[in-house]
DNA sequence: CGCCGGTTTGAGTCCATTCAAGAGGAGTGG
DNA sequence: CCACTCCTCTTGAATGGACTCAAACCGGCG
């Protein structure tokens, strides 16, 4: 909430900018990511791997795009974690996205003229910042490429209509369940360790802007989530002791997280 | 809730197929759509014309898509409304999207093998059901077409994530004067009339799927909006008596609804 | 040590729900 | 034309889940 814009502070730094280099690029994250997804043709992975790009570091409770912004990048999440949120009239906050590394931030920004929410680090996160116009004219110079972007964005729409249903009927056990499952499973996916211990980087009350509950109530659902013995929690940190009875009890099916799966045109 | 497949019960259908005619195709409002929000070169038009596509007309209530389906054909919105939905454990039920014509009602099933939400016609409705294959293809050979399906996505996605805020965030009230306001833009940016009088096709019960509450308070909602001189209503028609307050009610900010914004490449 | 952000716990309140019943309107059939 | 049904809308009263307010606790850090 500095008011700075995250841009003019980030061009401030030391342009720590690199080219892209095939092996061990940062952008074989977003490769690796894609060919879980999709087939890409060799021309199409070369040239996502040559996509220019700058990398920046930003630290926990920064923004990178501010509502409003018409920011000129679009930015991939290399490690960290981030989360899309909305202001609304009274000025309480509701957090309508998560991310997690290899994904990307803002893709609406390659298409979009303003930016429609916040995105803002949860942690400490390292970025590559990819013009917008190198994002479109790869999406339109290798249409595969042009597909997994479509496919990510779909996904991502996917992922917002489960919320949708999460916090418009579930209640305070459910939606906790729930979230939790899907972050497990997120995590996983991401290559982050696996479903049944993994740390929640989120303090309860911004946990309570996920779930649209207040902090105070999140603190009891955990606890009592805890008490029945679903989860144990040591700091940030969950484990998932039951892994069935979560699921049962956030009614959680990953279906909508498309996780591996898409079909060929 | 007959438990058909509504692919088979539309194949049982006399089969009405018809190939585009470029002057007053169905699919030119498609391409009305896309022109108001992106360039098309004349190539992309004349193949978004030329897509193959069976016309279909659905009573209310009829499912487009259930989840779990594997649906071959995209569904193109022609007339009368439809929404997505959820189903939740215990048995209630969450709108996650509401189509007017011109939408695309699943370019999910385009890309992603397995539906992860039910479509529902709302009214009678009449479809234009164009196979998945030739959406991609369209896409890959055309990349301003692409780029147009794309942003469609995006901007599924942006209003998806209002509703997540709409639903995590706002009291009765405001939810309901936000959706009512949506609604009204969306209908007049279909073309369908002006922002200030139009038909709410909704039950109070479906409106209280969509806004996550009961029907019950759905009533009491609509009736201290009508008193307090912000809406009229007459069976299931709105007039917008004061748009201003209405606006200021819901929080409401038209933002995310991209109704004229993309910028090119 | 003392501050500070985050977590935990308790007590009282309120918004939305549940349960229940009645009114209105459209359609059907005698 | 009326009786009957079904669905939706409307209203009242009681209940309850989540909120608000408030205070205490805890661990990390300067």
């Amino acid at each position: 909430m500095d008011g700075t814009n995250p841009y003019a502070m980030a061009a401030s730094l030391p342009p720590d900018d690199k080219r892209a280099m095939p092996a061990d690029s940062p952008l074989s994250l977003l490769l690796r990511k894609f060919d879980r997804r999709a087939a890409l043709d060799d021309a199409a992975r070369a040239a996502i791997l040559a996509l220019p790009h700058t990398l920046r570091r930003l630290d926990a409770g920064r923004y990178v795009v501010r509502e409003g912004d018409r920011p000129e990048t679009c930015a991939l999440l290399l490690s960290g974690f981030a989360c899309r949120h909305k202001i609304v009239a009274g000025g309480s906050r509701q957090v309508v996205g998560l991310q997690v590394p290899g994904d990307l931030l803002d893709v609406h920004n390659a298409v979009l003229e303003i930016a429609d929410h916040n995105i803002q680090a949860l942690t400490e996160a390292e970025l590559a910042l990819i013009p917008r116009t190198a994002l479109t004219t790869l999406a339109a110079e290798h249409p595969a490429a042009g597909r997994a972007l479509w496919l990510e964005t779909l996904i991502e729409g996917s992922i917002a209509r489960e919320w949708v249903a999460n916090v418009g009927r579930r209640d305070s056990r459910a939606r906790m369940a729930h979230v939790l499952c899907e972050f497990a499973l997120r995590q996983e996916a991401a290559g982050l360790g696996d479903r049944h211990k993994y740390d929640l980087p989120l303090t309860q009350e911004q946990l309570a802007d996920v779930l649209g509950l207040t902090s105070v109530h999140v603190n009891r659902t955990l606890k009592s989530l805890e008490a029945e013995g679903l989860i144990d929690r040591f700091k940030r940190s969950v484990t998932i002791v039951d892994w069935g009875k979560l699921q049962e009890a956030g009614d959680f099916d990953s279906l909508y997280l498309h996780l591996a799966v898409a079909r060929q045109g």
